[in-house]
DNA sequence: CTATGGCACGGATT
DNA sequence: AATCCGTGCCATAG
């Protein structure tokens, strides 16, 4: 399969540009919210950098209500769709990075078409039929408190005072909403969002109060991927708690409010929680069977160098003169490294779009084990620019999932589902020693020492135990 | 004696 | 250079 971009942007083309590349790189190391640290800090202290609230078409400046395509010039909004062969464009020129110094290389704000009622009133709307009328009220005021991310500002003692009702009563109704359907809104932190989805996967969990314990003693490790340390707290072997830890983060969301409601985001949230939030969305098209690559662009409105200021460098006093055109080019290095890390992690994923493509639509076990070495390799980029923008981030699948960018690249995940489903097919337990062979017959060549890894990563029990219960059913 | 889990080593990957 | 992953060896449980 020859993929080929139509343009390049590998080091070495662009010689003159060290400071670019030094700084792309480093931004490419950031998922989205730290890139908004990363912006604020350049915005509030770089005055040729403004920030317009809004969306605007970034060919012809047009603001923008919520369309897809810009209604004058039809430029398709910070998305570029994959074909299943060939790459298709739809918009083919990304505005050449770099062709225009200071001016108009703005990047865009991403939101996707969500033209769904608010997420207060979604959840409302289910719960309603259940809520005694008195609880109406508290229940609205849960709702109107949560962020965009589904959490709960606040506390619910602050609301049971504010009514002046017993916690416990709150307390119903907030259980009432977690249920509700993006499962865990309206909790008080991430983790009590995580412990509702996991309670309501109950006995699909393979280690559940493993799992719990490690949600609520964990979160900060357990973000961080510290599986070794993790282990430790909860008393059990790394490959265990790397299980566990995956098994969170591959299946439950700590910010319910994203599966929901788009991904609005503004200035000035800064969501304590460790887990992420998506950095890239793939979707299907309608009626298509392109997937649709965005990435995502963190902040509410549309980045630029300020014209004004701009203008004002040119009648700038003697003095001044020289730090302001420091700043504007800086301002303008900032904007154009960010539309090239932009651009990367698009073409990146789009790449791995096709090649996954199977595993993004059906499924684990369709997953191709890829190297980022290959993935360099197709891209033109040296391995630690892949290394660099694989890494901390998370993808939204078509499904909803959110799932790190960095399963794409599991070597076993493959080997793993084909003996999760030899292993549910099974009328007699099987060995380990068996499943080696079965599993050869199938070309995947393991040790045996590895199906129990496996096993143990995927929470299935050992032949004998899994005996007991085939009885039963 | 067989099936598994723990530890640790070495090669591959990042 | 640091980390991850598959595997072999050995101890232990059944």
């Amino acid at each position: 399969m020859a993929i080929r971009q139509g343009f390049y942007q590998g080091p070495g083309q662009r010689p003159q540009a060290t400071a670019h590349l030094a700084q792309t790189m480093s931004l490419l190391g950031l998922n989205s919210q730290e890139l908004i640290q990363k912006i604020e800090a350049a915005l509030a202290e770089n005055p040729a950098l403004e920030l317009i609230e809004g969306r605007y078409c970034p060919k012809c400046k047009r603001k923008l209500r919520n369309e897809a395509h810009c209604p004058v010039c039809s430029f398709q909004q910070a998305k570029e769709a994959v074909n299943e062969e060939p790459i298709v464009f739809l918009n083919s020129a990304e505005e050449g990075f770099g062709s225009r110094a200071t001016s108009g290389s703005e990047l865009r704000e991403e939101i996707p078409t969500a033209d769904k009622e608010p997420l207060a009133a979604y959840v409302l709307r289910q719960i309603s039929s259940e809520l005694a009328s008195d609880e109406q009220e508290i229940a609205a005021h849960i709702l109107t408190s949560i962020n965009e991310d589904g959490i709960l500002d606040g506390s619910l003692e602050e609301i049971a005072r504010f009514y002046h009702r017993p916690l416990s009563d709150v307390e119903v109704v907030s259980e009432l909403i977690q249920n509700a359907d993006p499962l865990g809104v309206g909790s008080e932190s991430s983790e009590k969002a995580l412990l509702v989805q996991l309670k309501s996967l109950g006995d699909k969990v393979p280690h559940y109060d493993l799992s719990k314990q490690a949600i609520l003693e964990g979160m900060e490790v357990l973000s961080k991927h510290q599986y070794g340390e993790l282990g430790q707290m909860l008393n059990i072997s790394r490959d265990q708690a790397k299980a566990i830890a995956e098994f969170i983060i591959e299946n439950l969301n700590p910010f319910p409010g994203r599966s929901y409601w788009g991904t609005k985001r503004s200035l000035g949230t800064d969501t304590p929680s460790t887990l992420q939030k998506p950095d890239i969305i793939v979707r299907r098209q309608k009626n298509d069977k392109r997937l649709v690559v965005e990435v995502m662009w963190p902040l509410f409105g549309l980045l630029r160098v300020n014209p004004l200021f701009q203008d004002a460098l040119k009648s700038a006093p003697e003095e001044k003169a020289e730090e302001w055109k420091i700043d504007l080019e800086q301002a303008s290095l900032l904007i154009k490294c960010l539309a090239q890390r932009n651009h990367t992690i698009v073409r990146l994923m789009q790449i791995i779009s096709v090649v996954q493509r199977n595993f993004i639509l059906e499924g684990d076990a369709h997953m191709k084990p890829i190297t980022r070495a290959k993935l360099a390799e197709e891209l033109g980029v040296h391995e630690s620019t892949v290394s660099r923008a694989v890494a901390g981030k998370s993808v939204q699948l078509p499904s909803g999932k959110i799932v790190m960018l960095s399963q794409f690249f599991d070597r076993s995940l493959h080997i793993r589902t084909e003996l999760k489903s030899l292993i549910e097919e099974e009328s007699k337990a099987l060995s380990d020693t068996k499943l080696v062979k079965l599993l050869e017959e199938k070309g995947h060549k393991i040790a045996r020492r590895t199906v129990a890894k496996y096993r143990n990563m995927e929470g299935i029990l050992p032949a004998h135990m899994r005996k007991a219960q085939l009885a039963k059913t």
